[in-house]
DNA sequence: TCGTATTGTATTCGTTCGCTTACATGAGAG
DNA sequence: CTCTCATGTAAGCGAACGAATACAATACGA
């Protein structure tokens, strides 16, 4: 599943939950936080810090990954990798 | 890539920041918070909103997915959703 | 019906975030 | 060597976090 906003976690965590048959109160205290904690997280709270947040998707044993779109080209094999960044290195105007 | 600490996090970033040839400020600038915000996001600060985590992320053109192991349920065949919560649910065994 | 469990909401409070400002170090260009 | 840019560090401050507590509403079983 893609994760782009906070609601997306939100709901992520929640279907999760629900779906082992967790408690709000079971999964808080897994995490080691207040079940407040875990009301506002499902309802997509952008503030929440992230340490609590990794710990949340470990304890429900949700895997996150990362990926650079970019970085895996249209071209499947490195060997016509354009290097963008070189191209605009030399390009690089003059700072305002 | 796996992302499992917060660590993997910041250095995700600053990856992904320095291969952009972004100045911490640039990056700052562009997700709208400050410059020692970047510093410490890169140094692994677990205290970062996730917010302004998820911000940065798609600054830097980072797509981030969530899977979960165990999702594989026994049978997908229904095409009502058939809400094993409640058939369990009405079978469960009283509470230890 | 009543009682219990779960979830959402509100309040209060100590702690800490993130911002601003300032200064120090390191690398690179002139 | 000097100057500039990028980065790391520190102190002060307003704002918000997360915890604890209490109360209401819903759902389910006895």
């Amino acid at each position: 599943m893609q994760v782009k906003t906070t609601n997306d976690i939100g709901s992520l965590i929640r279907d999760r939950r629900t779906h082992l048959r967790w408690s709000q109160e079971e999964l808080a205290t897994r995490v080691g936080v207040s079940r407040l904690w875990i009301v506002q997280l499902e309802k997509g709270k952008p503030t929440a810090q992230i340490g609590l947040v990794l710990r949340t998707l470990k304890e429900l044993g949700l895997a996150l990954d990362a990926s650079a779109p970019s970085e895996t080209g249209p071209r499947s094999t490195d060997a016509g990798t354009v290097d963008l960044d070189r191209i605009i290195r030399s390009a690089r105007p003059a700072k305002s």
